[in-house]
DNA sequence: TTCAAAAGATGATTTTCGTCATGATTAAAA
DNA sequence: TTTTAATCATGACGAAAATCATCTTTTGAA
């Protein structure tokens, strides 16, 4: 479904948005160790996400990475899409060139309902939403 | 979100499903002309298939693959479970070792009604009906 | 200056995707 | 029957992408 890069980015950001208010930036050692995830493959996801605008990066000692806008205003989709790109949104479910409805693969139809699904989901959910599953001790960002 | 080699086998069994009763098989070349693949990728995938079960090969001059059962019987999920294994049906979206609601995720909850809408189309959406929209002309198996 | 931390470059490893050469089987032709 | 040609079967190989690791450079705080 998502790319292992893709996975890591939402559990990052995720991680990143359960701070508290008062810690603002976290560095990449920890994000890393929270979400078990290689440090080196997670750092260049992080750089991505920081040349999309959905984070900000901080050098030197008490650097770190912090969000770059409220998390209540951050969905998933939009990590989705900086990392996977939109081919989950409007690729074809069975690799032709186009999809569309004028030309439709052999499950177009089907397929549609559920990535329009998969869509709304993602661009209606909130970082903020998430963060709140895992503060809460309800979700859980590792095995 | 299918990978590949189940995108081609998909195809090519619709395809083969499409084929009218007097001809009951057809052979490599034409299948992978008329999905538009690699010929010899496909090959391969094809042997999985008949591995799996779900086809069945006749060699020499007039040889080729035909359907096992009745096109009415055999699933989308089917293809791809035995492609691209059960990681979609069954898999966490963001990398956790076992997907179950007693150690959920950060997207558990709606994740998990996107996947069980997606295994529910797969496996109710038979290759008899998805042939019948291309011998139709509805639906098409090549850009 | 000195040190910690992120950025950036580069390379290794693994998986996926695809090709090629060759063998095995069998219907059809001679 | 014997040969031929069409077809599937298989394993080795290679290219490309995804994934993961290491090293150097740059930055900024103390
Ligand atoms: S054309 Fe294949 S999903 Fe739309
Ligand atoms: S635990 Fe992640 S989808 Fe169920």
């Amino acid at each position: 479904m998502f790319s292992k890069a893709c996975k890591y980015a939402i559990n990052a950001m995720t991680y990143i948005a359960t701070l508290p208010k008062e810690r603002d930036r976290v560095g990449l050692k920890e994000i890393s160790k929270e979400i078990n995830s290689p440090e080196a493959f997670t750092a260049k996801i992080l750089q991505v996400l920081v040349k999309d605008h959905l984070l900000t990066s901080i050098k030197g000692p008490n650097g770190g990475f912090m969000m770059r806008g409220k998390s209540e205003e951050i969905f998933l989709g939009q990590i989705v899409e900086a990392i996977d790109g939109d081919v989950l949104f409007t690729g074809c479910a069975l690799g032709l060139e186009h999809c569309n409805g004028h030309h439709p693969c052999a499950v177009h139809h089907k397929f549609k309902a559920i990535r329009d699904h998969l869509a709304g989901m993602l661009m209606t959910t909130s970082l903020k939403e998430v963060a709140f599953g895992i503060n809460n001790g309800t979700n859980f960002l590792r095995s």
